[in-house]
DNA sequence: CTTAGACCTTCTACTTCTGACATGTCAACA
DNA sequence: TGTTGACATGTCAGAAGTAGAAGGTCTAAG
């Protein structure tokens, strides 16, 4: 059985990357790094330290103040990643909540429909804004993350314009269904 | 507490389309129109068509042959799809495990991490040319589900068109970091 | 001294999703 | 007649994800 277990594999990436640390500090790297990526609850995360351990792909390096545990990557879990990075073919999981409501907008008025596809338009120019300040922030070193991390940034800001004038068009095409009259 | 529960939803909504449908029909339905929008699985939608019958959302109509069982959306049900539509704010979840390992692609070789971005390319152009043909064969009428579905499938081609386009800046970018020698 | 706030991990309960397996009916056709 | 294949539903175990409570330590500021 080939499992996929993707959030086992982020956080055994993150681990390599950072060198070692604590789930706590792996937790705040997640929030950080992964936001637009993947996601990860607390309970999640914790959880999968253990199994990772239990599986010999980390181990406890060291122990400090308030229970710290600090992890360090096995070479187990270096092949491990190297093996779910190449041989693991990827996942692509199709499921989109706006694209969902779109199938059914028929199903309200001509105008609440509208309305909708307006709001997520708004929804999105606010994530628009605060990516370019995000960006602004970020200085971008040449360790693997800054620059993976860019070619990530970027994908994000096309994405977004993309979804953005698609919007549009698609305000255009109700637009035109709800007064075809010509 | 306000669940999500989209497949829920993605159920109701569907059935009013179809205007009442088995639980068989209305999983070849989901192949074919909520294919890139919302993927599930047999026991999800046998499961969830009892609970929405449970909770009054739909009702069973007649029963046929092989034990078939047409469902019809109550006026309950209509309502609730109205409130999800406009009154549930769409969760965006972000989760990619292609951008997850790019973020990783700094742990093997440079030609390994060219070799993964052009084989996702390669996997995207079968996608934008099966997508081609999807639409060169379906008839496009003017009901609800043919309208948006247009709608969707435009975004279908928009988003991989971006993408197709951002792997090979992501190309250009590794080519760059490999050989930045003057 | 005390207390707020950051640091740090564990656990529980629940829902959702996945991937099978199980069970059977009916229509067509060889 | 037998068998294939589409039709049709149900159940179960396990994995993954969500949400929050619980419990504790250390530091710095007031």
């Amino acid at each position: 059985m080939v499992r996929n277990m993707s959030l086992r594999h982020a956080a055994l990436g993150l681990l390599v990357e950072m060198d070692g640390a604590s789930g706590y500090d792996l937790l705040k790297m997640f929030e950080i790094t992964m936001n637009n990526v993947w996601q990860a609850t607390q309970s999640q995360l914790y959880g999968e330290l253990n199994k990772l351990t239990a599986d010999g792909f980390i181990e406890v390096a060291s122990e400090g103040p308030r229970g710290r545990k600090e992890y360090r990557v096995t070479d187990e879990g270096r092949a491990e990643l190297r093996r779910w990075l190449l041989e693991v073919p990827p996942k692509v999981v199709r499921r989109d909540e706006i694209l969902l409501r779109l199938f059914f907008l028929g199903q309200v008025e001509p105008d609440e429909a509208a309305a909708f596809v307006r709001a997520q338009a708004a929804t999105l120019d606010d994530r628009l804004t605060a990516l370019g300040d995000l960006e602004g922030n970020i200085e971008w070193g040449d360790e693997n993350l800054s620059f993976y991390g860019r070619l990530a940034m970027e994908y994000g800001k096309r994405f977004m314009a993309m979804r953005r004038d698609w919007y549009d068009w698609v305000l255009e095409e109700l637009a035109e269904r709800g007064a075809p009259e010509k």
